[in-house]
DNA sequence: AGCTAGCGTTGAAGCGTTTCGACGGTGTCA
DNA sequence: TGACACCGTCGAAACGCTTCAACGCTAGCT
C-alpha cells in the first residue's frame, strides 16, 4: 500500500505538504506542486478513505435510501439512482446504497457512524418517521418527494401538479370534454400520497377551470384490472373521448382494449400518458406523454446535498430549499382533436 | 459524538474491553458483557466507520458496479442491486454504488483507497478490461456474468443455456415443430455476448436434438421493429406455431400483432417469454415464461464475495468458484398443444 | 536599517478504532 | 505447596490522514 508518507519521501517534501497539494487548502509553490503531483502519479497513490474520513471527519460519501417496494415504476428509480451516482462523483462524492426497510434505524446508523456525510431519501411519505431522526442527529439531507414538515431539509420533486394540469390543458385544447383519469391502485394513494395525489389534484383543478367533465378510476395495472376499469368508465360515461393514464402498467392493456372494442386512437379517443418518453415511444401509436426528467431529479438532489454540506462545514446554517422540476409535454400520435359530436 | 471511550467510562471498563465485547474476538465475562452492552444501548453508541476501517483495514463495504447502459431490462438490474444491498446488510456489509463508466480506473480507485473490501461487477463482458486491474490490485471480486478468464475470481450467473433449452423442450413437448426465436437487436449480441448468446445457443442445441425447425431473428423491441420481424418470420416460415421471445420490449407488440393478424394465443400459436414472472403476469393471456431469480443472483454474489473476504483474511487463498442458477419454467396461458395440421 | 506581512513549508498532535503483549487472579495438576 | 495454564482485562501502539501552530524567508514599507 502506498501512503502519503511514501509520496512525501519520493517528492522530497513533508507529508503535510502533500496533503495541502492534494486538497488545495493552502498555497503551494508551482514547482513543489508539480513534483508532488508527479510522485503521486508515479507511485499510483490513492488516499486511504478510512484515514481521511477519520482525520477530516468527512467521509465524502452520500447515502441514498431507496424503496424496496416495486410498485412504483422501477426503471425510474434506477435512473435516479444512477444519475445520483454520476452527479455525486462529479462533486467528489461516492454513493452508499441503503434500502428503506432499515427504516429510521438505518438513518441513525449511517449518521451516527459517520459512514456518510449526508443522505438522500427517496420515496418520502408525507409524514415520514425518518425525518425526526434526521433532525435529532443534525444530519444533512435531501428528500426526493415532498414531506409535510421539511424545515431544515432540502426537497426536490417533479411538479406533479403541473404535470396533471398539462394533461388537462392539452386535452381541453383539442376540444375534448369528457375525460377519464386512469390512476394507480387505491393502495398507492393511501400510502405515499404525494406523488399520485398531486398529479390527480393538478389535473382535477385545471380540468375544473377548463370546464372538463372527468372521472378518476383506480387501476392495478394488470390486464384484468384495466379491463374492469375501462368497462366501468365506458358504462358511467359513454361519451368519454380522452384518457389520462397515470399507471404505466395500464397503458399496454388500455391500448389493446380500446382497439378490440373498436375505438381508434387518436381518431375516436385520445390517450395521454404520464410516463417516461422511452416507454411512450414503445407503443403503437406512439404516445403523447407528460414526463419529468429522472436524471435531473438525481442531479438536483445531489447539488442540494453537496451545497448543504459545503455551507454547513463553513459554519453556516443551510436554508431549506425546495425545488420543483417542470415537466414537459411531448405530443406524439395518440392525441388528436375530439371527434365531432354525432 | 459518542466514542468507544465514552462507553468504556460509562461501563467502568477499558475501551479495549468494549471493543472485544462488540467484536467477540476474545472471551469476556458474562457480567462485563452485559454492562457494556447496556451502556452501548443507553448512550446510543455506533462505532465510527472511518476509525474502524483505518484500524482494522477493512471497511465492511462492498462496491457494486452497475452498467450505465439501459438497453438491458432495467428493473432486473434494480432488483439485483437491491437484493445485493439487503443480502450484504445481513452479513454486516454496506454497499457502495459505482457506475461502470468509471471503467478500470474506478476499480483501481476503490481498491487502492480501501473504500471497499471487495467488488461485485455487473454486466461483465467476455473480455473485460476491469479484470486485469482486479488481479493486479489483488482485490477480491465476484462477477455477475461469465468472463473468459475468471481465474482467481468468483462468478455467478443465470444458466441461460438451460433457459434456452427449457423453451425448446416445452414447445417440443407440446408438439410444435416450427419455432421462431425473437431476439434482441444485433448490437446486444455483439457486445455482451454472454447473456444473449448463451440463451440462443441453449435453445438452438436443444431444438436440434428435438428435431425442431427454427428461425432466429433480431428485434429492437419497438412496435415497428417487432412488426418487421414478425412479417419476415411469417414470410419465411408460414407454418410457424411457436414463438420464443427474448426481448422483453417485443412481447407486448408481438401479442398485439398476432391478435390483429387473426392468430389466437394459444390455440393457433404458442408464445413463451424469457422474462420476469411479474412482467409475464401482466399480459393477456398471461405468458408462459422462463425466469431466473434476480434476487437469488444478488444473494449468491454477496455470499461469494463475503466468503472470499473471510477466507482471505484468515490468510487463505479463496478458490475460484462459479455458480450457475437454474432457471424455472412457469406454464401459464400462452402455450398449448400445437394445432393439428390442416 | 529595522520592522512587519505574508508566503511556503514543516513537525506534531490528534481523529476513534483495533489488536498485541502483558498482567493479575484463579483453578488444576503434580 | 509450588508450578503452570488459562481466563478476563487493560495499556499502549499502531492505522494513514488532516490541520494547527510555528518557523524561516523574502519583499515591502517606513
Amino acid at each position: 500500500m502506498v501512503t502519503i508518507a511514501d509520496v512525501a519521501r519520493h517528492a522530497g517534501v513533508s507529508s503535510s505538504t502533500v496533503s495541502y497539494v492534494l486538497s488545495g487548502k493552502r498555497a503551494i509553490s508551482e514547482e513543489t506542486r508539480r513534483r508532488v503531483r508527479s510522485s503521486v502519479r508515479e507511485l499510483g497513490y490513492h488516499p486511504n478513505a478510512g484515514a481521511r474520513a477519520l482525520a477530516a471527519r468527512r467521509s465524502h460519501i452520500i447515502a441514498l435510501m431507496v424503496p424496496l417496494r416495486t410498485d412504483v415504476y422501477v426503471p425510474v428509480m434506477m435512473e435516479i439512482a444512477i444519475s445520483v451516482t454520476t452527479a455525486a462523483r462529479q462533486h467528489g462524492y461516492d454513493v452508499l446504497l441503503i434500502t428503506n426497510d432499515e427504516g429510521p434505524g438505518g438513518v441513525r446508523r449511517i449518521a451516527a457512524s459517520g459512514l456518510a456525510d449526508g443522505l438522500i431519501l427517496m420515496d418520502v411519505e408525507l409524514d415520514d418517521e425518518r425525518i425526526p431522526v434526521l433532525r435529532a442527529q443534525g444530519t444533512q439531507a435531501t428528500l426526493i418527494g415532498l414531506a409535510d414538515d421539511a424545515r431544515g431539509l432540502s426537497c426536490v420533486d417533479h411538479d406533479f401538479v403541473a404535470a396533471g394540469a398539462l394533461c388537462a390543458d392539452h386535452l381541453a385544447d383539442l376540444g375534448h370534454r369528457e375525460i377519464a383519469f386512469i390512476g394507480y391502485g387505491s393502495g398507492v394513494y393511501h400510502r405515499h400520497a404525494g406523488y399520485a395525489e398531486r398529479t390527480l389534484a393538478g389535473f382535477r383543478d385545471r380540468a375544473g377551470q377548463r370546464g372538463l367533465r372527468f372521472l378518476h378510476r383506480t387501476c392495478e395495472g394488470t390486464y384484468e384490472s384495466t379491463a374492469g376499469t375501462l368497462a366501468r368508465v365506458l358504462a358511467d360515461r359513454p361519451g368519454t373521448t380522452g384518457f389520462v393514464v397515470q399507471n404505466e402498467g395500464a397503458i399496454g392493456p388500455l391500448l389493446t382494449l380500446l382497439r378490440t372494442s373498436g375505438r381508434t386512437v387518436p381518431e375516436d379517443v385520445s390517450v395521454i400518458a404520464l410516463c417516461q418518453d422511452q416507454l411512450a415511444e414503445q407503443f403503437a401509436p406512439r404516445l403523447t406523454a407528460v414526463t419529468g426528467s429522472a436524471q435531473e431529479l438525481g442531479r438536483v438532489a445531489v447539488e442540494q446535498i453537496v451545497g448543504r454540506l459545503a455551507t454547513s462545514s463553513d459554519g453556516g446554517r443551510p436554508d431549506d430549499d425546495r425545488a420543483l422540476l417542470t415537466p414537459t409535454l411531448t405530443v406524439r400520435e395518440s392525441t388528436g382533436s375530439a371527434p365531432l359530436l354525432p
